[in-house]
DNA sequence: AGTTGACATGTCAGAAGTTACATAGTGAGA
DNA sequence: TCTCACTATGTAACTTCTGACATGTCAACT
């Protein structure tokens, strides 16, 4: 007779994804499709998923009891739903987070300068000098939103978007980290030889 | 009559895992077991893999003419496979190497950090806290590597595993990055006010 | 009048990756 | 002698993620 239905919370598992969701309604209540663009920027830069991997999982948070949703009749031939975080979704979620991580992180572009020796030295000494220049344009770019964040007193932990400007200064972090590194092992594959670990140009 | 067995090299796609088994084999001819042991560094702090995702990925490599195997028996009850590239296999991964990276790191631990003040914030700073340490660990560990491989010419584009030094400094690089990152977080949730993004400590 | 792009939600097939199950020899140490 | 760890290879069930298919409105531009 007890709980064979829905939401007993405290044995549910809940993805990575979830998770992630669950965040970004800590922000406020959203569709699918603008969680769809949410994750695009701060949490692109170190988590995606697509659409169709999103409206799924909204649908088992719902399931869970997680999240709520209200129906409004939308554009297309299906209603919109606005989801809002729940108290047992929010417990969830502070539950997961001061779980120690343990994940590796992944980079394909790492992968590559393994075997970097293999291809022919002048494709992938340009494929790291564009490298260099991708990360010092984005460098820039995440510069500029750290400011304006800055300004706006997101710095702050009090600030209810701290979140946004420490997922960012992470951003920048791994932009100078990956511009030395693309740098150094674009000037060993064009020179041929050892280079010398340089500083970031002025 | 015409090619429908095996080996159309020109149309076989291969995935990134598969790539990253090339890589290891142009070090030399190894087992599926000793691949295992490998993928776990330098390789790991990039990209992992089980042996029950290596095994199906090398009959896979093997089918398409990317890798020969021969066998030996083993101490178990199956014959042991010791795996080598084949030309073929070798011209698959150059191909592979000059393709620009698209793929967008994951990193959960950043995750974290964008609902960072949804938790007890003496939580999630000693789970910084930790990770900080944790780094410092693990970039003592990577420095020193690095210098016995400098000491034994690794750092020259000629040597054979210039590549395992390459992917050595951007762990280097990295684990920096997060050190910064992650006693600037910590001490943000710990005081409950914006800090200062410090420097290394000595 | 027609096209493009943003808004909006979903499904399906398949690839990629994790966890657990299954088997078996060899050598070191308790 | 027994147990443990290492060597060695595989399968099965499951979760996660991607790419393609599918539908339909509304506003702006051509």
């Amino acid at each position: 007779m007890a709980g064979a239905d829905g939401d007993d919370s405290a044995s549910m598992a809940g993805s990575t994804l979830g998770y992630a969701l669950l965040s970004l309604l800590t922000r406020g209540p959203a569709t699918g499709y603008q969680l769809t663009q949410q994750v695009k920027a701060p949490i692109g830069h170190f988590w995606t998923a697509r659409h169709s991997q999103i409206y799924p999982e909204l649908a088992r948070l719902s399931a869970a009891g997680w999240v709520a949703s209200v129906e409004q009749a939308g554009p297309g031939p299906r209603a919109k739903k606005t989801y809002a975080i729940t108290p047992s979704g929010l417990a969830a979620l502070r539950a997961w987070l001061v779980i120690p991580p343990t994940a590796q992180p992944r980079s394909e572009t790492t992968l590559k300068a393994y075997a970097a020796t293999s291809a022919d030295p002048a494709a992938m000494a340009a494929l790291y000098t564009d490298l260099a220049e991708r990360s010092t344009r984005l460098l820039a770019e995440y510069e500029q939103d750290a400011e304006r964040m800055r300004a706006a007193g997101q710095d702050d932990p009090a600030h209810p978007r701290f979140g946004n400007y420490a997922v960012l200064l992470m951003g920048i972090e791994s932009q100078r980290a990956v511009h030395r590194w693309a740098r150094w092992l674009a000037a060993c594959l064009r020179t041929g030889r050892p280079a010398a670990y340089g500083e970031p140009e002025g």
